[in-house]
RNA sequence: GGGCGAAUAGCUCAGUUGGUUAGAGCGUUGCGCUUACAUCGCAAAGGUCGCAGGUUCGAAUCCUGCUUCGCCCACCA
């Protein structure tokens, strides 16, 4: 073994070992329980990213876990199609020969995205191989196969046969780049500066009216070019400023339509001038008041945000130039009253970025609240937990208030929607704006003929739907749902391994994603199948940079994984991120901070070498099970039992609670602080003829505890050792469970005042600016600590660096004491006494200010009376220990 | 506008029903090649737990208000 651990030599051999064993695959099986998880989905056109990798590992520890503990433990792995994301990347490449996808038509352009995915597709899945991922690769699934595909169309057609999927003509987002609609959840709002616009519109007095009117009313906007859709302007009911609006005309400037004028509770008055340019066709707002008022809806765009004919002057031009253009024209005409600097929000496209404009178009969509009660239901009755539980206020809070779902995309990379019409019957009825229903068929197969009127004329809706339309039935569809439709493909889309491993044990996520697609899963679930589609929900924090920044390309502070992998290990990346990855606050990365895993994995490594160097050639074999009996057990092997006894309960519930970074810190902290610090540095001077088997021993269950953490080092490790082994990989083996043991709780504590005394000397020793190796005399307090420093000697010196002396004669000494031990050295060889003197100086006031504390809490007659008995014992107890230790460290002074 | 969260050592964070002298990692300072590991070991410095009240015998922990920061949602022209 090399002095260094090189993750190179051993990442790619073991996961190939792994994989082409089959380990990772997991079926039905009766004898064991289920435990299983359904990956996130990467986009297919994803390249791994800290996100990933966080994710991942965090899932990947669980699965390992669990499936050590004797689980049969699946990870369902597969990839998103990703509708616009993906479309994107091959009009791209189309881009580059000059055309467009129109250019080729849609079927070809089909093609090249299906030869990009298998091209490319895979990309993803091989750079999460690389990450140790354990997911049944058998299984792995895509959203556009075949056979999901079918889930898609029956989820479809069942919510459509009960009337939650409905057409309709709405103002949603719309992206002008992609040419698409978005769901809300897709169009965030971001903050720009902008302008708010005073434009003044003519009046004209109506004959017959009595009151004076002004010349123009002002209005006030941020967005100029609307108005060339303006088909009204709206006031405060309530406010009385502009009550002589009814009794005139409104023009509107530029176009010269004549503008109705209503009321509204929804305009505020305080808000510019109290009056509002209503845009029916171009904003959510103005849509509302529109359909309640019978407004008039003109379109003024193109799908591309161009101005259409409706534009006069301005046609052709693109939103931002007509506004520009309007502006122009309207201070020409003196209509141009003022603009104040404004902060705009407005929603932008979550593949594009470019700035949503709200459109008028026909869509589809879902009725949610009904799919929304049953999952409202689930999480307040508790079946489904989140994890932070903060996460269940915000989740509930977005349930109640959850709005229709725009399902239908004008994309062509996608499901395309089963939604037919019959030409004829959609003729015959002159299909209006407010009949969408007339003459569609929703079927999962085009019909040959039209089941009312017999034409065989029928054409199948252009629309694809929402990627997430089908990403919300991933926890079922990935098994082969629905299964009365279909005959299984193979063994693992039967029901039963459905049936086995649904509902699944935990959904691990980044909070980004919980409207989108856990919520919308939890409603699936129970829609499609009657069952919560996950019993937990882990949410972990965002990847972000060392300045809290989000790790984007663009901003170009992205941390690549891979390249962590290949100069730290996959193993280092994983166990650093883990130790980060607190409970579900965001982390903060920068390069040095993967450090920390590699050290450690060098540790491990190390640690090993020592041990296995140490026993080579004494044993054949050792049992895998520890016999203690009739064995002499040294007081460092007792303590060091115990310790391991406590990590391997507090390791187990960590986990089962799901508190990844609990479990880190406390291997990480008995591997390191407690295991190689002092019980492999005292077994240097210790044998003992058990000494080799214990080493061993902890090593393999060590090993095992940081398996799910780090799985490469950990199997390579353990393929090394000498035991005797219940699987042919770490993988497999079982997961430790306590020893039953029978230790003196006193001799942890004597270990524990061993190890406090060799703290105190290597301590006074440099206090004292002692650097050779000189002689020390210790006096335990009592007989029976002194029969322990006896036995033990040996490695007390030896970690200490000093001669312990158990009699001495010094004619001047300096002393020093723990609580159980006074320790002297010859005066004659103290270089610096001064600065073990201010430190003793120092600590007996901050004992004394202890003890007075304590003090006064003692002589208070209430928390005598009202605390505990325990907590009154204890603080008596403390003050009583502080104080023998303060007299002690006063004695020191004086010498 | 509504909701959620955070504020603890120079930095990043732990601190689970209120009860040892508030912890760790990194960083800093000093010492050290001792039978694995300098990607190491040892020792140390460093904190009125954001501010102000309140509840309590006792508050980093519970309550109220305030300040600062972050995130999410919303039909803010």
């Amino acid at each position: 073994m090399q002095t260094r651990y090189n993750p190179a030599d051993t990442e790619e051999k073991w996961y190939k070992f792994w994989e082409e064993k089959g380990f990772f695959n997991a079926r039905k099986n009766p004898a064991k329980k289920p435990f299983s998880i359904v990956i996130p989905p990467p986009n297919v056109t994803g390249i791994l990213h800290m996100g990933h990798a966080l994710n991942n590992t965090i899932q990947d520890v669980l699965i390992r876990f669990k499936r050590m503990r004797g689980y049969e433990s699946l990870w369902m792995p597969g990839t998103d199609h990703a509708g616009i994301a993906t479309q994107n990347v091959v009009e791209r490449q189309l881009a580059k020969e000059g055309l467009k996808k129109e250019d080729i038509g849609r079927e070809k352009f089909l093609e090249r995205l299906w030869v990009w995915k298998e091209e490319y597709g895979s990309t993803i899945i091989n750079q999460l191989k690389k990450l140790g991922v354990s997911c049944d690769w058998q299984r792995l699934r895509f959203t556009l196969d075949e056979r999901y595909s079918l889930a898609v169309k029956q989820a479809f057609i069942r919510l459509f046969n009960k009337g939650l999927i409905y057409k309709g003509n709405y103002i949603i987002n719309w992206c002008p780049r992609c040419k698409t609609a978005l769901a809300d959840e897709e169009a965030p709002y971001k903050e720009i500066d902008g302008w708010l616009y005073y434009i003044r519109y003519p009046l004209k007095k109506t004959p017959g009216s009595k009151s004076s009117v002004p010349d123009y009313i002002t209005v006030a906007t941020t967005r100029p070019e609307t108005m060339l859709g303006d088909t009204a302007l709206a006031v405060n009911p309530e406010d009385v400023r502009y009550k002589f609006l009814k009794d005139c005309q409104v023009i509107l400037p530029l176009v010269g339509r004549v503008l109705k004028v209503i009321e509204d509770e929804l305009v505020e008055p305080e808000f510019g001038t109290g009056v509002v340019k209503v845009t029916p066709a171009h904003d959510k707002n103005d849509f509302l008041i529109a359909k309640k008022h019978n407004l008039e809806f003109i379109n003024i765009m193109n799908e591309d945000a161009t101005i259409n004919e409706q534009g006069l002057e301005f046609k052709g031009l693109d939103r931002f130039g007509a506004r520009e253009a309007i502006l122009k024209r309207l201070e020409e005409e003196g209509l141009l009253e003022k603009k104040e600097p404004y902060r705009i929000s407005a929603g932008h496209c979550y593949r594009c970025n470019t700035m949503i404009e709200p459109r008028l178009s026909a869509q589809w969509f879902v009725r949610m609240k009904p799919l929304a009660k049953q999952a409202i239901r689930a999480v307040e009755e508790g079946k489904i937990e989140f994890y932070p539980g903060r996460w269940k206020k915000v989740y509930l809070n977005w349930m109640e208030n959850i709005q229709d779902w725009c399902i239908s995309r004008q994309i062509w990379w996608g499901h395309r929607m089963p939604v037919y019409y019959c030409r004829e019957c959609r003729e015959r009825h002159k299909v209006s704006e407010s009949d969408y229903n007339a003459g569609i068929i929703v079927s999962e197969h085009q019909p040959s003929k039209c089941g009312v009127c017999g034409s065989s004329d029928i054409y199948q809706e252009e629309d694809v739907l929402d990627t997430w339309f089908s990403s919300w039935l991933w926890p079922f569809a990935t098994f082969g749902w629905p299964f009365e439709s279909q005959t299984p493909d193979s063994e693992i889309e039967k029901k039963e391994e459905f049936e086995y491993f649904y509902p699944t044990d935990v959904l691990v996520t980044a909070s980004e994603i919980l409207f989108f697609w856990v919520a919308r899963m939890i409603m699936a679930g129970l829609e499609f199948v009657g069952e919560i589609p996950f019993k937990r929900v882990l949410i972990h924090g965002t990847v972000r940079d060392i300045r809290g920044k989000k790790m984007s390309k663009s901003l170009g502070n992205v941390i690549d994984p891979l390249e962590i992998i290949n100069e730290l290990g996959a193993d280092s990346l994983r166990f650093s991120l883990m130790l980060q990855a607190g409970s579900g606050q965001d982390i903060y990365l920068s390069k040095e901070k993967f450090l920390v895993g590699r050290n450690f994995a060098n540790k491990i490594w190390n640690a090993s070498r020592y041990i296995l160097e140490r026993v080579k050639g004494k044993e054949k074999e050792y049992p895998a099970e520890l016999n203690l009996e009739g064995k002499i057990l040294t007081l460092a092997d007792k303590w060091i039992l115990y310790e391991y006894n406590r990590l391997v309960e507090s390791c187990t519930s960590f986990l089962e609670e799901l508190r990844i970074y609990d479990y880190t810190q406390a291997v990480y902290e008995f591997f390191w602080h407690k295991f190689c610090d002092w019980y492999l540095e005292i077994s240097k001077k210790e044998s003992g003829e058990i000494k080799g088997f214990l080493l061993v021993f902890i090593l393999d269950k060590c090993l095992r505890l940081l398996h799910p953490l780090m799985p490469f080092i950990t199997e390579d490790i353990w393929q090394r050792l000498n035991i005797k082994k219940e699987t042919p990989t770490l993988m497999k083996a079982s997961w430790p469970e306590t020893l039953e043991l029978t230790i003196d709780k006193r001799e942890i504590k004597n270990f524990l005042s061993l190890k406090e005394l060799v703290i105190s000397l290597r301590a006074f020793k440099k206090d004292l600016g002692i650097k050779e190796r000189v002689s020390f005399l210790v006096e335990p307090r009592n007989d029976s600590l002194s029969k322990i420093l006896e036995e033990n000697l040996q490695w007390v010196s030896f970690l200490s660096r000093i001669e312990v002396c158990r009699e001495g004669s010094y004619p001047e000494v300096v002393s020093t004491a723990t609580i159980d031990y006074d320790i002297f050295v010859d005066k004659s060889l103290v270089k610096d006494l001064e600065l073990h003197q201010k430190r003793i100086e120092a600590k007996i006031k901050e004992l004394a200010e202890f003890m007075q504390r304590e003090e006064v809490k003692l002589s208070n007659s209430s928390f005598l009376q009202q605390a505990s008995r325990e907590v009154v014992e204890k603080t008596k107890q403390r003050l009583k220990e502080v104080s023998k230790e303060v007299e002690r460290l006063k004695r020191i002074k004086w010498l």
